[in-house]
DNA sequence: TATGAATGAGAATTCATTCAT
DNA sequence: AATGAATGAATTCTCATTCAT
C-alpha cells in the first residue's frame, strides 16, 4: 500500500489481499466479493478503478512492491551474502504460510490472464525506486561485490536469476510435507545459502 | 496425448493446447472456443468430459506427461549428466517458443484455480510409470550414480529440486531479449550444465 | 398396454410407467432415461414415436385404458352398486400404493402441458370401446338401473361425476396419515358406498 | 399478491399469473418469458428470487392464498351452508374462465414437479392465518355447526374433503361443452348445494 | 431394423458495469 | 462522493432429435 492511495483504494487493496491470502482464486474473484469485504459500495470502487482487473492487479502490484521494499530494508541488518539469502528465504517462508502468497504472486505475474497483463503494464510504468523481485536480487548481489571483484552484466544477470530460481525452489520444497520440520528447513536453507555463495565466488572471481 | 483417448478427446486436448500455445488465458477459455477450434459440436465435448475444467486440466495433464516422456526417452541417447541436462534445456527451449508452455504449465499447476485443483487430482490418480517434472529429474540423477557414490534421500531431493530450479531459471532467462542470440544461449546452457555437474559431484561425494 | 403394440412400444410404455410409479416428474423425464430403462436405443424409440410427448402421453393413455378395463371386467363379479363402488375404491387403493398413480394421471390429464394436450388428442381419436374414468362410472350406473327406474341424461351425468368426485375424495383421504389404519379405510369406504347408493336411489326414483 | 412484496416481486408474480391464465404450461415457462412479460431485466429477477421455481411457486402460492382469502371474506355475506357452497362454486367458475386456474393450481400442487415441491415447502412455512383450500372448507363447515349438533373430527374431515371433491367435480363438469349454458350450470350448482347440505345434516345429526 | 454418437438450439444463471438517487 | 438496484451480454450445460453405420 502506498502513501498516495486514498482510503477507499487502500480498502480495496486490503480486501483483495485478504481474499488472496484466504486462498481465493484471483481469476474468479468478483467485484461484489471485493467491495463487500472492503466495506464499500460496488459503484464506489468504479470511482477509483476503471475495472476489476485494475483492482486486483493494483492490489497485487502495490502489495508486492511493499513486500519487496520491506525485505530490502530488512536486509541492511545482514552482514554477508549468506545471511542475506537466508533472510530472504525466511521472509519468503513467513509469507508462504499465508496461502503461498509469493509463489502464487509470481505465478500470476507469469500467466496470460488479464491480471498479469495489467501488472506488466504497471511494472513498465512504475517509478524507478520500486523494485521487483529479480531487480532486488540483482541489487543484493551488486552490493556484495568487493572492489577487487568484477562481474560482467551477463554474469550478474545469470547469478540473480539463479538466485531467484533457488528461492523459488525453496518455496516449492517447503510446501512438501517432508519439510514441515523446522530443522529440515534450516538445513535446506543452509545448503541453498552455501550454494549461492559458492556460485557467486566462482563467477565473480 | 495418450493412446487410450478417443479421437474426440484428442481433438479437445489438441484444441486446448493450440489455444494455450497461442497465448490464451486458460482461465478465461470458453467451451465454445475449445469445441470451435476442435471442430466438433459443443454438446459432443460433454459426451467425453464432465465439465470444462476436465477438458482443460486433462489437456494440460496428458500433454505434460507426454512431453516428459518424450524427454525421458530422448535422454537415453545422452551419455553423461552434462549432456543430459543440456538435452533437457534444449527440449525446454523448443517448447518455450510455443508460448512458454512448460513454464506456464508449472505455474498453472501451482495456482489456486479450478484447473490446477483438477490437475492435482489427476496427478494423484495417475499410474506409476507416468512421471512429473521433478520425478523425472530425480530419476536422471539416480541413473547417474556410480557404484562407488552414495546419496541420501534428502540430498537427492535437494539436487533434483535444485536442478529443476536451474531449468526454470534457464526458461526465464531465454525469455529476455538479451538471450535472443543462439550463442549466448549456448554459453548459458554450458554454465548451467557445469553448475549442475559440480553440485552433483560435491553432494554425491 | 394393447395387443396391437409392438414389443418396443410396450417396452417404452412399461419404462415410462415404472419411472412414473417411482415418483418421477413426467415433465422433466428425458428420452435417455426412458430408453435406458426400456433397454432400447434412443434412435429406436423414434422409429415408433414421433416425439417424446407421444411416448409419455401414450404410456399414460394406454395404461389408463388398461386399468379402467381391468376394473370394469372385475366389476362383473359384483352383484350390486354398493359392492361395485367398493370394488372400484379398493382397486384404486391398490394403485395408490404405486405413487398415487390414478390421482396423478387425472391431474396430468387436466393440466396444460404438452403431455396432457397429447392425451386429450388421443382421447378424441380413441376407438369406441375404450373407456375413460367417468365413462366407466356412467356405465356402472346405467347397468344398475332397474326396468322401473328412469334417469335423465343430466341426472346420469351428475351422478357419475358425483361418484367420480367421491372416488377422488377417497383417493385423497387415504393419502392422509389418519387413514393408514385398515379399519378406518374400510369404514370410510362403507360411508362412501352408502352415500353413493342413497344418492342413486333418490335421483333415479 | 401480498403487501410485503417489493414492486419487482409483484411484477414477477403478476407476469407468471398472466402467462398462467393465458394457458401457458408452467413447467415449460422460461425466465426470459417471465421477465419479458414483467418488463424487467432477466438479472433483476435473480435479485429477488433464488431461482425460477421460486418465482413460479411463489406466484401461485401468494395468488392462491389471496384468492382463498377473498372467497372466505366474501362468504361472510352468505347466511347458510347452501348459499355459501353456491358462492364458492360461483367464485370458482369465475376463476375457471381464466384458463381453469383453480383446477390447474390444485393439479400443480399435487404433481411431482419442482414447482409443487417448492409450494409444499412454502405451505409448511406459511403463517397461521393463511388458509389453503381444504382448511377453508373445514372452517365453513365448523362455522355451520349449531349448538345442538356434534361432529367427530373424522366426520368433519370426511365432510370437508367430500365438499372439496364436489367443488372439483363442478370445476370439471363446467369445462364440458354441455355446461356452457348458464341455466344448466345453475341447476348443477343447486344439485351440489343440496347434496352437500343433506350430507352435512345426516352426518352432524 | 436398431443404434448411439454427434449436434446445436435453447435454458438458467452470473456478474461487470452503469446511473439515478 | 457514495451507493446499490437494474441490466443483459456472455457462459455453461442439457437434451430432443437426427443420421451414418
Amino acid at each position: 500500500m502506498n502513501r498516495e492511495h486514498s482510503p477507499k483504494e487502500k480498502a480495496i487493496y486490503q480486501a483483495v489481499m485478504e481474499l488472496f491470502e484466504e486462498g481465493a482464486d484471483l481469476s474468479s474473484l468478483t467485484v461484489a466479493e471485493i467491495t463487500g469485504r472492503a466495506g464499500i459500495g460496488k459503484g464506489t470502487a468504479y470511482e477509483y478503478f476503471s475495472d476489476k482487473e485494475e483492482m486486483i492487479a493494483g492490489a497485487l502490484f502495490y502489495n508486492g512492491i511493499s513486500f519487496i521494499r520491506q525485505i530490502y530494508e530488512g536486509l541492511s541488518k545482514e552482514k554477508n551474502l549468506n545471511d542475506k539469502v537466508n533472510f530472504v528465504l525466511l521472509a519468503m517462508e513467513q509469507q508462504m504460510t499465508k496461502a503461498n502468497c509469493i509463489l502464487r504472486l509470481i505465478h500470476i505475474m507469469s500467466d496470460n490472464s488479464m491480471i498479469s497483463q495489467r501488472m506488466r503494464v504497471m511494472e513498465k510504468e512504475r517509478v524507478e525506486e520500486e523494485m521487483f523481485p529479480v531487480d532486488m536480487l540483482k541489487q543484493i548481489l551488486k552490493d556484495e561485490l568487493k572492489d577487487d571483484q568484477t562481474l560482467s552484466e551477463e554474469g550478474l544477470t545469470y547469478l540473480s536469476v539463479s538466485l531467484f530460481s533457488k528461492i523459488l525452489c525453496y518455496g516449492m520444497m517447503i510446501r512438501d510435507e517432508r519439510f514441515l520440520d523446522k530443522e529440515k528447513r534450516e538445513e535446506l536453507r543452509k545448503w541453498i545459502c552455501q550454494g549461492v555463495c559458492k556460485e557467486f565466488e566462482e563467477i565473480s572471481a
